[in-house]
DNA sequence: CTGACCATGATACTGCTT
DNA sequence: AAGCAGTATCATGGTCAG
């Protein structure tokens, strides 16, 4: 069985050191509950949550061995919602070889939070972020919005770039709440007016006036070329865009790719959605000779279809639907291409995310239960390249 | 207790065709 | 005017971790 083993070592976050050593899954078994078995499959989110390292500080804080087994080819790439509900990432673990998730929120490389969890068997030393470094801050990204920025906001870093953002109506009220107030506001519409900042990441666009952020500006935060999605209509790029991933996140674990595979790359890409994978890979200088991408919604395909042909010149291969991907036809596909060098993806979050108040159960669930179809293709893909070496 | 969160479903609206 | 389809807008709360 894998085992493995990462220790943290002295690491600088934030200026002060930490001394920490932690132990997962030593003893061969992956995460065991605790002996008497009452804490089943608690898998605790890291805090701060930093994942394996990041950039900009010097070496790596956690080393990690993976079993043979687990190693390339190919190299896979699985992400999700870190804050799902209780099990379900040792659930989606225990269905990845047992590798512990790297969590990290993006908070800590650009101006918007995105807690999320990344199962991947990347090597995690030598990674090297993109540059420029994206806008750290609400105020590196968005200077002009200084100006009407009261100084009882104390936000620096905005929460999580969601799907649906706030109505009208809801900022209309906020904005009658504020003039109405004195100046500076009582300590109640404060807290009013924050509380519904944070919730729906609004930002002060004038006097008294707040409003969520333009699908440009999510663009911008995620790290995808301005106007990436731009061509269809508002809210589906408001959906796509809160359904991606940050772009400079992705882009610092994929980076060890670009020594690998100096002739580019041959990508499996589950659940492509707006192309986030894409982005960072070509972000990176990697080069895509093949992407087999899988997506079923027709708002991303327009959107990924557009920028592959924009950019690339490698060879695209779309299919819709995940449940039509079946065996023989991944067997197909490997021999035509001699095989993937990266199976990359995130499964829907719909069941998964805190947000969604009616149907979270789980990986189960009707949506998040596609996981199981990537857990097939992946390892599909490994038997089918079994023994062959790079 | 506080506060965050890759959302869903009902309804209103818009543009178009008969 | 009425029907249709696609899109936009709005209100809605529970689970989880700290």
């Amino acid at each position: 069985m894998l085992q493995f083993l990462w220790r943290q070592k002295e690491s600088k976050i934030d200026g002060r050191e930490q001394e920490k050593e932690e132990e997962y899954g030593g003893g061969g078994q992956g995460n065991r509950p605790s002996l008497d078995g009452s804490d089943e499959d608690s898998m605790p989110l890291p805090n701060p949550m930093v994942g394996f390292n990041l950039p900009g500080y010097s070496g790596p804080s956690v080393t990690r061995m993976l079993s043979k087994l687990d190693t390339g080819p190919p190299f896979f790439y699985y992400e999700n919602v870190a804050r799902a509900p209780k099990g379900e990432w040792a659930k989606i673990s225990r269905n990845m070889f047992d590798i512990q998730p790297e969590f990290v929120d993006s908070l800590h490389l650009c101006a918007a939070a995105r807690k999320r969890g990344y199962i991947h068997n990347l090597p995690i030393e030598n990674r090297s972020p993109l540059l420029p470094l994206p806008p750290k801050t609400i105020f590196e990204a968005f200077p002009h919005y200084k100006k009407w920025w009261p100084s009882w906001d104390t936000r620096t870093h905005l929460n999580c770039l969601q799907t649906c953002v706030a109505s009208a109506k809801l900022t209309d009220r906020i904005q009658r709440a504020l003039v109405s107030s004195s100046n500076p506001p009582t300590k109640s519409v404060q807290k009013y007016v924050m509380d519904e900042c944070k919730k729906w990441n609004l930002v002060w666009v004038g006097k008294n006036k707040v409003a969520p952020l333009e699908p440009d500006e999510m663009e911008y935060i995620l790290g995808f070329p301005r106007d990436h999605t731009r061509g269809v209509g508002k809210t589906q790029r408001y959906k796509s865009l809160g359904n991606s991933f940050q772009v400079d996140t992705v882009a610092y674990h994929l980076s060890v790719l670009r020594r690998m595979f100096p002739n580019g790359v041959c990508v499996l890409s589950l659940f492509t959605g707006i192309g986030g994978g894409e982005v960072a890979l070509h972000k990176l200088g990697i080069h895509m000779r093949v992407v087999v991408s899988v997506e079923i919604g027709e708002a991303s395909k327009k959107i990924f279809k557009s920028w592959w042909d924009q950019t690339q010149t490698g060879t695209l291969i779309e299919i819709t639907d995940v449940k039509s991907l079946t065996n023989d036809r991944v067997a197909s596909l490997i021999s035509q291409f001699g095989g993937f060098d990266l199976v990359i993806g995130g499964s829907p979050c719909n069941n998964l995310a805190g947000s969604n108040q009616h149907h979270r159960d789980g990986l189960e669930g009707k949506h998040s239960a596609l996981f199981y179809d990537y857990v097939r293709i992946l390892n599909f893909v490994k038997s089918a390249m079994g023994g062959r070496r790079m």
